[in-house]
DNA sequence: CTGAAAGCGCTTACAG
DNA sequence: CTGAAAGCGCTTACAG
């Protein structure tokens, strides 16, 4: 079976204490027995037991990545997810990854967890990803749970997401998209999306805040329909392009929604940049096979994940040090799908 | 700090053997005195210390997810990952993961891996999916690792893929395709995808059989051009169309040959699938969002990943009992990019 | 410089 | 039915 510590004594002819002196280089010894004792390691493939660390450091050098309230990943958690291991690996950590679905009106002491979650020990800290809400902070404050979020998809309380977060300014983001738009000649932007979520809201606020800023002449589709993101854009579309004076561009909630009002157009026969530009949010990957290539803000996933890791990496050093929250800038990545507004007013469609 | 076993039979004083023999519900005791300790218990909220566990019984109770050679996850790989972790979670293990890159060159023992896979103990087992080589396979065999192969990608011989693997069958999938294209009328039906890689080649040979024994005209872009795969199926495109006798259906490859395909298609103008039917593979759901609808094959990665899970368990519980591969049929998802070959022959564009 | 012994948190024969 | 003791794999004062 597997070597221990007490074979490699026997092996080398010296004792236990002196293995163990020698291997974690702590107190003195002779070089010579350091050099039977190596040989003796050697030989018999010994390696201190995982378990034994764990249980003595009572840490577990795991961290798990959680993804809340969502049926898969989607590249741009991904990409967290990547970043994080890649940062955690370089301190011996390793990432456990788990879903987990719970409602934001649950009482924190009836929240099903996984149980890598619900018991002590097998994950040092949590990084909360996807959808979250507040009671799940609780659980973790109450059972000391160190844990670092990934704010822009949390519904409870702004305030909660001051410490320990990460956020990407995609507020800010949407207001420059706007001017961008601008800047292309267009005087009737539009906004799809449903802001009965924060987060499309938020970007909504930035949508609103430039346009008015603007003077540009807003026409928004906002409404609160229980359909997915892509079909959200395809039924807005459908009501934009049924407005006496539509728009010459969409602004989108995300690409997913920018994918709806893309199909939605293509299926018109309306150009896309020609009679109405696009722009989409968080340039995840899946949606560079549109045609024309969909011009979209990107919010630095691999940057996210990175720091995500490396806040939860200070938590876990000093739980008490409370990290205010990072803010992380977007980025338009302008492709395709964006072009000079059309001169005339166009034909009314739908 | 945490309660140990020491705490809980002092507040409830009894000894460390009588809490524990209570716990365990191992051996006899009083039921009087059990209700007393599991007072201190839940009073304490004590809690068996997991690592003394996993040291005790030599288990991690974690496996390892290793995405070999790639970049990021797709849909596939990902619906994978989250039906392993459903059939592992009811046995009360996690599931961590990493990715890794290798050449299938390098020495098995060369081959530089993460930590959790190094070092004993850390994880019980690897479900291995992405791209694989041989060379890996020999150092898990060497440790005395139990692994799993999503096999459909791996590039060593097809005998490695004959045990502790899960296959789907893309070969009979392709030939299948075929024959519902023939069935909808066409004759010229192409083929693109680089057959370097033995994945593509495997579907390429279903295509090639069908076709003969239709007695269609095969018309196959099959080069070996260094290009993603998206790109591959645009350049396929211009190509076939370049083909005096262009094709009125096309098998991709995958799904992402297919949007490539798509995308020249729909950029020279060419109506899918009015005039050229297409067909996928892999039924990715990033894909959903082409227009028209892609017909693809599935592969059903839920029931894969499943099933990847359980033969781990398996083998976890018998590390000598290894087991064939279990072959799992694939399905045509017949969608909007098919149609009924055009009638006349269309003029040849490019 | 090296070994015997105690200890970490828990279980399991073995006495009583 | 219950406790004292040995043991898991390892480290760390404490003697020598």
């Amino acid at each position: 079976m597997k070597a221990t510590i007490k074979d490699v004594a026997k092996k080398a002819g010296v004792s236990l204490a002196t293995v163990s002196r020698i291997l974690n280089e702590s107190g003195y010894f002779d070089e010579e027995t350091g050099r039977r004792v190596r040989e003796a390691v050697a030989a018999l493939g010994y390696r201190r037991n995982v378990h034994w660390t764990r249980l003595k450091r009572n840490t577990s050098e795991t961290v798990c990545f959680l993804l809340g309230n969502r049926d898969a990943m989607n590249s741009m958690q991904m990409r967290m997810l990547v970043a994080c291991e890649g940062v955690l690996r370089e301190k011996g950590m390793d990432v456990v990854f788990t879903g987990m679905r719970y409602g934001s009106e649950q009482r924190s002491a009836q929240i099903a967890r996984p149980r890598m979650l619900a018991e002590d020990g097998i994950v040092d800290g949590v990084v909360l990803t996807g959808q979250h809400h507040a009671n799940l902070l609780g659980v973790f404050e109450r059972m000391g749970m160190p844990y670092v979020l990934a704010a822009n998809n949390f519904t409870g309380k702004p305030a909660l997401t001051k410490r320990n977060a990460v956020i990407y300014d995609d507020r800010t983001a949407c207001d420059e998209a706007v001017r961008y738009l601008a800047r292309l000649g267009h005087k009737r932007v539009a906004f799809a999306g449903n802001i009965a979520y924060p987060w499309f809201r938020r970007r909504y606020e930035g949508y609103a805040e430039a346009a008015g800023q603007l003077r540009l002449t807003p026409i928004e589709v906002t409404d609160d329909w229980q359909v997915n993101s892509i079909e959200y854009g395809r039924l807005a579309t459908a009501q934009l392009l049924r407005h006496p004076n539509g728009p010459t561009a969409v602004l989108a909630a995300n690409d997913e929604v920018a994918a709806g009002v893309w199909k939605e157009l293509v299926h018109r026969g309306v150009r896309i940049p020609g009679e109405i530009s696009l722009i989409g949010f968080g340039d995840r990957e899946e949606f560079s096979i549109l045609e024309p290539s969909l011009t979209s803000i990107s919010v630095y996933p691999d940057k996210l994940g990175a720091e995500l890791a490396r806040m939860l990496l200070r938590r876990l050093a000093d739980p008490a040090a409370e990290e205010a929250a990072k803010v992380f800038p977007c980025q338009l990545m302008e492709r395709a799908s964006c072009g000079p507004a059309p001169r005339q007013l166009q034909a009314v469609r739908g």
